[in-house]
DNA sequence: AGGGCATGCAAGCGT
DNA sequence: CGCTTGCATGCCCTG
């Protein structure tokens, strides 16, 4: 396993989201890469790296770590997120936010713009803004949602100004340092702001106040917009006031979905992710196979001691959005798009009456209070929706080409090193269910998850001694892997999980097309299954990166049943396999495909221990339980 | 004795 | 008639 590629695949993955995530977090926090992009007047910050000191204490930091591995990995990950970003771009702008050299409780800073909004565009685009948002015609709400609402692409708030500049919006900024003195406010922005701090006390900490940055490009903006005048000013402070305001609830609406309260500390990998919104953080969307598609037999829950499989709840037998096709990254980040963009309609009613005082005691703010007028709301609904179907259009072309990728399993051969490996797997039949495991899931499995050393065929030896030698060619916590790993395009770097493995005997190699799994392992390792009919599984032959879809499927035998893989006799002709020979089963935990490599006995040594009869064979047995762990039997016989 | 599984075999289906 | 599908039977190992 190795970590930075997980870390790599979160970060490209984060970045993803992040472009919808700017909006509301990482753009507006400054710490973290901060950035009033557009005309977000100012940023309440809550750093990523320096966690947000929370508002409520239900939804603190705490509660963040949750139970779920997802969760847990979501959180860590995004820490580290935060910080590589960080890191990647400034580390002063990290660790110590000049801003936090403004001191105490209240200042508000001004960043350099970007180049990116040079002033000629600025004013149209702040104008823009107010129109949008109905500030200058109406004085309508401040709606941070509408403002991020604007053209601007999510990148360039990922430019960040390095440089701070120690230009201050004079008055706020001394309004707040006298709050901060508990100075009594002298003039009429004074007392409007504390009263604002007053009615908002509960909700915003010292350390949001702390980190108010203002860009010098969208106060000056802002001020040419609203006049300097000190009715401009006092608009403009309270329109900034609002902003934090609303910012802040917004946040605690996130944190409070994003981290619901119940959830223990992480104990145990979850077989669920608890959120059906959320996505197991380290997979890539190029990883992402198509995890579930539809097809009869709804898929049941996993055994608690599955580790290898996952879905999603809200994937698992039909996606959360009602598409029938699910796709998660996609939907995930829509979803998330979806929150925080419509949060500002999700604020629960207690919160709206938090703002309550502050409103009710300035006339016009009232409006700019928690209520946005029905048009405005209506309007904002409308720029959310054409900002979703955008995104949904572009995830939709995403994954459509992923479809296409994955409908052509048998004439690609892609390179199977890093992500790419998981670009050709999930192979979709067509009206059927291909399940591919969820990757967290495979990651976070309590069985070893090992790297593959070597899948060469075992050595020539007598089945009894081959039986004892199997653990250390099968697999290996090493990751050494074998030059035939390489030679066939592995990366070392691949993490496979070694699943199960099955002498093939007669009726597995002949025309019926199908493999008797073995059961136990069957049942640890591959989805549960509840229906007969069993699921589609997309195999990938490790030696010619073919996939392969198989069914994995059951009978009912006795008062059991046996596993079957069927389907499987193209894949057995094509690697030439015989009665003797077998073949391994992993998981890509990366990844969450499934792999399979034929192995032929008969060609390692002289003695031919495939040619056997059949009769014989049937004494082929798994010889002890020990053997391996989640194994099935090896090429040994009985006697 | 019970369970796993190799495979025999019958029913269904398509040509 | 041949193939596929699905189940049943029976061997044999494990406990």
């Amino acid at each position: 396993m190795k970590g930075e590629e997980y870390q790599e695949i979160w970060l490209d993955r984060q970045e993803q989201e992040q472009d919808l995530l700017d909006v509301n977090e990482a753009s507006i926090f400054y710490n973290d890469c901060p950035s009033l992009p557009d005309f977000p007047l100012m940023s309440s910050s809550s750093s990523a790296p320096a966690p947000a000191k929370p508002i409520a204490s239900s939804s603190s930091s705490a509660s963040s770590s949750s139970s779920s591995a997802s969760w847990a990995m979501l959180k860590s990950d995004a820490e580290e997120y935060g910080e590589k970003k960080c890191i990647s771009n400034n580390n002063d702008n990290c660790l110590t936010p000049p801003v936090a050299s403004l001191s105490a409780a209240t200042s508000m800073e001004v960043l350099q713009p970007p180049k990116s909004y040079g002033d000629p565009d600025c004013m149209d685009m702040m104008m823009e803004t107010f129109r949008s948002t109905e500030l200058i015609d109406s004085n309508e709400i401040w709606d941070p949602s509408s403002i991020f609402l604007t053209e601007q692409p999510p990148q360039e708030s990922q430019h960040y100004p390095q440089n701070v500049d120690s230009f201050m919006f004079e008055e706020i900024n001394i309004e707040m340092r006298e709050r901060e003195q508990n100075k009594p406010p002298t003039d009429e922005l004074g007392v409007l702001f504390f009263e604002w701090l007053k009615s908002n006390k509960e909700s915003l900490s010292a350390e949001d106040m702390r980190s108010i940055k203002l860009r010098r490009a969208t106060v000056e903006c802002a001020s040419k917009s609203l006049g300097s005048t000190k009715d401009g000013r006092k608009q403009l402070l309270k329109l900034i006031l609002e902003w934090v305001e609303q910012y802040q609830l917004q946040k605690k609406q996130r944190l409070a979905e994003l981290n619901p309260p119940f959830p223990p500390p992480y104990q145990e990998p979850p077989l669920q992710n608890p959120n059906p919104n959320s996505l197991p953080p380290n997979i890539n969307p190029c990883c992402m196979p198509s995890t579930w598609v539809p097809l009869p037999p709804p898929s049941p829950p996993y055994y608690p001691t599955t580790a290898v499989m996952a879905a999603t709840p809200g994937l698992y037998g039909g996606d959360p959005y009602g598409s029938g096709v699910p796709v998660p990254v996609p939907n995930y980040a829509q979803s998330m798009e979806y929150n925080m963009l419509d949060s500002s309609q999700t604020w629960p009613p207690s919160q709206y009456a938090m703002a309550a005082p502050y409103n009710q005691g300035s006339g016009k703010l009232v409006r700019l209070g928690s209520s946005a007028t029905k048009e405005a709301r209506k309007k904002r609904m409308a720029r959310q929706r054409q900002f979703l179907s955008h995104h949904r259009h572009h995830n939709h072309n995403h994954n459509h080409n992923q479809q296409n990728q994955y409908q052509n399993p048998d004439h690609q051969r892609p390179s199977l090193g890093g992500d790419q490996n998981c670009s050709n797997a999930g192979q979709v039949s067509s009206a059927n269910w291909v399940y591919w495991p969820n990757a967290a899931a495979l990651a976070s499995s309590n069985v070893a998850v090992v790297a593959v050393e070597a899948l060469q065929p075992p050595p020539p030896v007598q089945s009894q001694n081959y039986q004892q030698q199997q653990p250390q060619w099968r697999v290996s916590s090493d990751s050494k892997v074998s030059s035939d790993w390489q030679r066939q395009g592995w990366e070392p770097e691949m993490n496979l999980k070694f699943l199960l493995q099955k002498v093939l005997k007669q009726s597995d190699v002949g025309n019926l097309g199908r493999i008797v799994l073995p059961k136990k392992e069957a049942e640890i390792h591959l989805p549960e299954l509840e229906a007969r009919d069993g699921i589609l599984i997309a195999m990938e032959d490790i030696g010619t990166s073919q996939v392969w879809n198989m069914r994995y499927r059951f009978w009912p035998n006795n008062k059991s049943r046996m596993y079957l893989l069927e389907n499987t006799g193209d894949f057995v002709r094509a690697n030439g396999l015989q009665e003797g020979d077998f073949i391994v089963m992993y998981s890509d935990v990366k990844c969450g495909k499934y792999l399979i490599r034929g192995v032929k006995v008969r060609q390692l040594g002289p003695k031919s221990e495939a040619k056997k009869p059949s009769k014989s064979h049937k004494n082929t047995r798994t010889p002890s339980p020990s053997a391996a762990s989640g194994s099935s039997p090896p090429p040994s016989h009985r006697e």
